[in-house]
DNA sequence: GTCATATGGGAGCGATCGCTCCCGAATAAG
DNA sequence: CTTATTCGGGAGCGATCGCTCCCATATGAC
């Protein structure tokens, strides 16, 4: 009934993601975006109606890709939890190679840089860190079910210790620091599930 | 020889703190940090010369007072180097009962706000985390030299996950999490350190 | 007192901000 | 075909950005 879109409007939230990651809310201009997604600020205006409303729609875009990344990496299709963990950690502060460094997580950008100010922000990160949360609840729960760590284990303090890990992980993925000391400190939080039971003979 | 200011200059910059610490750099305006310090454009740009170098100074400003109260927290004064490391933590993500909720770090806000984009930035924040680690590390050579760490402690492990965690743990803390998970995650960091050697009989 | 010097105050620079409006173009419904 | 409707493109809105310049004012050196 009208003349159709020449752009993709996925696709635009794609690369509007790319640019407010990596420069954040405040220091990305809705010119910038136009210029990213080559859109007028007509178009891009009537599509997602203002550049708040767009930051949105990019936080529940990156909710629903790196964070279900995150959750895929994170079950264990019966490989020991210890690997998975520590697999997933390692995933989390390797940037890609073709990317430019020190992206860290969009989710801890924002929520640092906007904190609780904004409302509708503060909703959606802290829904990400708790399906972050939930999903290392449940790797622990399962790895105990499965006899691969103590009973003893206390799985509340340790997933809050992993998940603290993990954002100051993603803090200095930001920070560009050593992936060798990142490691370091991936591998003793991995010690802090303790030594695996010995089944007893 | 001239007329003398009206104003102090180091107050100027405790105010300024103040207002890149809750806002960030680029949600923080020249005229914000003009009403709030009570000096008109022409008077700060004369004694700061721009919104950057004020930035850099307000950033050396923060890593002289607050990360030297963390170093303070860290001597311990022959206390037993958990209750030291606990406390310590406990007061990191404890903000002032007066102030508003959620400030976090202040280089922590900016390293994830700028990332590596600005050296001179990048330069200052990085410095503050390596004096951070630093003071980590001293104390549990420390610990381990009073006997109360086992010597078969991984130090260089175990700061690496310290450090990481404190970082997660300012995160946390801007984003407003509840207080009682927050010393959850620290009292399991705590237990990373092993159990206090027993003296050989 | 006289003069050199730095200050506080404020107008205002060009640029950019988020955003709106208008118009010709293109398409689907009738 | 005509018509209704949304599109892409772009000019440009008022506001604010970082920053500069000017000037009356206040002080120390002499």
């Amino acid at each position: 009934m009208a003349r159709p879109r020449q752009f993709d409007e996925d696709h635009a939230v794609v690369k509007a993601t790319d640019l407010f990651w990596r420069r954040g809310y405040n220091a990305t201009s809705v010119r910038d975006l136009g210029a990213e997604l080559n859109l007028t600020p007509s178009s891009l205006y009537r599509t997602f109606t203002d550049k708040h409303t767009l930051f949105l729609r990019v936080l529940d875009h990156y909710r629903a890709t790196e964070s279900a990344q995150a959750e895929r990496w994170l079950e264990s299709d019966g490989r020991p939890v210890r690997h998975v963990l520590r697999d997933w950690m390692l995933w989390l502060v390797s940037c890609p190679p073709d990317a430019e460094p020190g992206r860290g997580c969009f989710v801890v950008n924002t929520a640092t840089e906007l904190g609780v100010t904004d409302a509708q922000v503060a909703e959606r990160t802290e829904a990400a860190f708790e399906v972050t949360r939930q999903a290392l609840r449940s790797l622990l729960v399962e790895g105990r079910s499965k006899g691969e760590l103590s009973t003893d284990l206390d799985i509340d303090a340790a997933v809050e210790l992993l998940f603290t890990t993990v954002l100051g992980l993603r803090v200095r993925e930001r920070a560009d620091h050593d992936h060798a000391r990142l490691t370091m400190a991936i591998d003793a939080a991995i010690r802090v599930l303790g030594p695996a039971p010995t089944t007893t003979p």
